[in-house]
DNA sequence: CTAATACCCGAGTTTTATGCTCGGCTACTA
DNA sequence: TAGTAGCCGAGCATAAAACTCGGGTATTAG
């Protein structure tokens, strides 16, 4: 499991679509204007996703991304694996030359770190991302008519 | 959190380090040479580990490093911080520059994953690592007795 | 049928930072 | 007083990550 910002993308970039869904498809021009991420690269990204069968592409004019499963089932794992290559956190990774026994000192522990991470992504579906996010809005719009004082708070501590 | 070789070295050393505890201070060159780390690498790392009183160091000859606390208590998270500054994997992190709410679209799941990894590093002390190394050993060792056929099996699977 | 849209794709380029080296210094002990 | 071993900052090199570019190709609207 590797956690680069390629990752962070992707994931931000499936949310956005997720929140869409069943709007019809979403172009990556909408998403790299609304997320602020290079179009070029949400290409990149967008191939990946679509070759792993997460989402569907519809070309031509009107066209765009579509999920291609359910919110419920596409998971932050299985987002962050399409984009973020194979790649195992543990480096000496089934390799045998792990200097005699001495490599493997610490070769558990990444083992185990790395099922935990995996393990966590995989328990977090979009739906939850989206109900989430939905619900943190709903809070930001109720503040907001509650009091106009927030705004002087810039600061972002959730 | 931040997860990189870096850390995992500092990890390395301070196991190696943790199973000579009470042996008198161990050299930053005999560390090298068991562990296959280059040895400057290691004083920077070591200078970090002091700084942060994870290690006490004895200059000049017979010198070294010792650990500068019982084995019990050095935690994983404890060594990684030392050597891997602060950085949190969040990325938007207190800051506010998150555009407008959407930034922080996948924030809670950085920082609820960023704590699950904490968790788990902070949760594994020196002592179980030694621990868990010697029945390592001794399982190798007992396999070593009862057949020779061992020898064969050069993959590592553990 | 033509033009515009939007996906598709591989080959670059830029940037960053990690991992590591080097050189010289300081404290200590034998 | 010499040699050991820690101390430190500056600098380098390689690699990977992040991103760009310039071409495509399918589709649809007019």
């Amino acid at each position: 499991m590797r956690l680069t910002t390629k990752g962070r993308f992707a994931v931000t970039a499936m949310v956005d679509l997720a929140m869409r869904h069943g709007n019809g498809p979403v172009t990556l021009a909408d998403i790299s204007a609304r997320q602020k991420i290079s179009l070029s690269y949400l290409e990149q990204l967008f191939g990946k996703l679509r070759r792993r069968g997460l989402v569907n592409s519809i070309r031509g004019p009107g066209g765009g991304y579509r999920l291609a499963r359910n919110i419920g089932e596409v998971t932050m794992a299985d987002i962050i694996l399409a984009v973020d290559e194979p790649i195992d956190a543990t480096q000496c990774a089934g390799k045998k030359n792990c200097l005699e026994l001495r490599e493997c000192l610490t070769h558990d522990l990444w083992s185990a770190l790395n099922e935990r991470i995996f393990g966590y992504l995989e328990s977090v579906s979009l739906a939850e991302m989206v109900e989430n996010q939905r619900a943190k809005a709903r809070n930001i719009l109720g503040r907001q008519h509650a009091a106009v004082a927030v705004k002087r708070n810039n600061t972002v501590t959730a």
